[in-house]
DNA sequence: CTTGACACAGAACGGATGTTCAAATATAAT
DNA sequence: ATTATATTTGAACATCCGTTCTGTGTCAAG
C-alpha cells in the first residue's frame, strides 16, 4: 500500500505540536527537548529530535541550530488533525476569549465598545490640591491618557459621562484605605447621599481628602473609612465642597 | 536633600530591556545571559544576572529560576526612557500564539476599544481559610461568575492563563489596604519576588494573609502594606507557602 | 530472504547556560 | 574617617540541553 506519509503527521509529532502551543502559551517560551519527551512519554532525546525535524519539515515550526528552547510555532495545526476536546486549561480558555475577540472583532466591535467603558484620567488626587475636573463637555478625549473599565463592573444605570479618574498622588489617603497610585474612578457631582464615599474639599485644612458622607440632622459627619479614626463634624453644609463620589478604586500591581 | 537616583533604572538595565524587546521581537525567544552580556559589553554573566535580578524586582521582567532563555517581558519601559519607537511591522509574527492574537487583536479594534478579559471568579478570600484555586484542568466556565478587566490594566505581556479573582470577605485584610467586599485578581504562582504582594498560608497562625514579599538573605519577610505594622519574619522559606501574587484590586462602590 | 526505509532506545559528548561565591571597587550615608 | 550599601569582577560549578552515534526492531517491496 502507499503509506504516503509526506502530507499526515504521525500521531506524536501532532501531540508535540499541541504540547508546545499549550507551552508557549502558559510559560511565554518554548520547552526542551527533554521536556517535550516526558510530556509524550519518551525519554529518547533523539526521537524527539527526529520529530521536531518532521515537523520542521513540514513547515509547522522553526528553530535555531544549537540554540536551547528556540522552537517557534510557525503554522497551526489543521483543524481536521487537532482531534483534542474543548477544555483545556485555564490558559486555553482565556485564550480562546482572546481568540473570539479577534474572529469577532469586526462585527462585534460596537457590542465590545458598549462593553468597555474609556474613562478619561484626568489628572492626579492629593491632599493639598482641589481636584481637578474635566471639562464639562468633550474635547479631552486624546489630551489624556484613559482608563478603560468593563461596563459590568459599574453599578449598572450608571450615566457614563460624568464619569472620570484621578490617580492617587501620595499617601495622603491611606486612611481612606486608598494608596499612593491608586485610580479612583469618581462621578462628577456637588451632591451626595447618605454612605457614599466623597472627595470633598475642606477649606479649613486646605486639603481634599475622600471620606465616606453623611448629613444627620443638619451636619455633615465626614466618616474616614478607618474605623479607628474620628470623623471630621462641620455644623454648615454649605461649607462642604463635594467634589465628586468615588464610584471605584483600582490598585494595580505592577510587580513593585 | 532629594537627590532622585532612587527613581528607577540604571542605564544597563535600561539597554538590557531594549535589548530583550529588539531581540524577543526579531528571534521570538529570549537571549541567554551571555548573549545579553556580549551586547551591553559585560562579560560577567553574574552582573548581567545582577541586573535582570532588579529587573525583575522592579517589574518589568519574568523568569523562571534554573530555566535558559526563560524571561518574559512584562511592562514595557516609560517613554520617558525608551528613546525608541515602536517597531510594529515585521517580526511580530515570531510572537507566541497567545501574543500574536493579541496584538493582532489590538491592532484590529485599536481604534474603539481594546479587550476585554474575562477572569473567572473563583471564590472568596478570608483570614482563616486557605485561598480556592481554580482547578487546572477542568470546565468551572459558567458555574462561577466571572470579573471583566480590560487587558490594558494588566501590566502588557502578562500571561493571562493563570489569572484569577476572588472577592475579600471580611476585614481580616484591611492592613493590606484591602476591605470586605473588596475584589482581587490574583495570579497562580508558587514563587514571588521581592516586593510582590502575595497571598501566602501562614501554617503556624492558620490564616491566609496578604502581605509584600521579600527574600533577603535566605529569609522571608513578610511586610504589611500598613507602614504602622511589623513584619513578620520566617527563617525557613519553605514554610511559606505562596499561594498566588496579587495583580490588581477593584474595590466598588455601589450607589446607595 | 534480503534490503532498505522508517521508528525507536539509550548513552555519551561537548558546549551552553543559570547560579553562586569570594572579593574588589565605588558610591553614598553617618 | 568610617560604615554601610551598591556595583563590578572573575572564576568555578553543576546542570541543562542540543547533537550525534550505535544499535534494535518492524514492515513492506523486490
Amino acid at each position: 500500500m502507499m503509506a504516503r506519509k509526506s502530507e499526515g503527521l504521525g500521531e506524536r509529532p501532532i501531540k508535540i505540536l499541541q504540547f508546545l502551543t499549550e507551552y508557549q502559551d502558559r510559560r511565554g517560551y518554548s520547552p526542551s527537548i527533554r521536556e517535550i519527551g516526558k510530556h509524550i512519554g519518551v525519554d529518547s532525546t533523539s526521537l524527539v529530535d527526529y520529530y521536531l525535524d518532521q515537523l520542521a519539515e513540514k513547515g509547522y515550526i522553526e528553530r535555531d541550530s544549537r540554540v536551547s528552547r528556540s522552537i517557534r510555532i510557525i503554522k497551526e495545526l489543521p483543524e481536521s488533525l487537532s482531534g483534542r476536546a474543548k477544555p483545556e486549561t485555564a490558559g486555553a480558555k482565556m485564550l480562546s476569549a482572546v481568540g473570539k475577540a479577534v474572529s469577532d472583532a469586526a462585527a462585534a466591535v460596537s457590542e465590545v465598545a458598549t462593553e468597555l467603558l474609556s474613562i478619561p484620567l484626568v489628572g492626579r488626587i492629593g491632599a493639598s490640591l482641589p481636584i481637578p475636573m474635566p471639562e464639562t463637555s468633550s474635547a479631552y478625549f486624546d489630551s489624556y491618557s484613559s482608563v478603560e473599565i468593563a461596563r459590568s463592573l459599574l453599578p449598572s444605570r450608571e450615566k457614563i459621562g460624568d464619569l472620570f479618574a484621578l490617580e492617587v498622588d501620595g499617601v495622603s489617603m491611606i486612611d481612606a484605605m486608598v494608596n499612593d497610585g491608586d485610580i479612583v474612578i469618581m462621578k462628577k457631582t456637588s451632591t451626595a447621599n447618605n454612605g457614599d464615599m466623597v472627595a470633598v474639599w475642606l477649606e479649613e485644612n486646605n486639603e481634599t481628602t475622600l471620606k465616606y458622607f453623611y448629613l444627620e440632622n443638619g451636619k455633615v459627619r465626614l466618616q474616614p473609612a478607618n474605623p479607628t479614626m474620628e470623623p471630621i463634624m462641620i455644623d454648615n453644609p454649605e461649607q462642604v465642597r463635594v467634589q465628586g463620589k468615588v464610584v471605584m478604586v483600582v490598585r494595580q500591581f505592577k510587580s513593585q
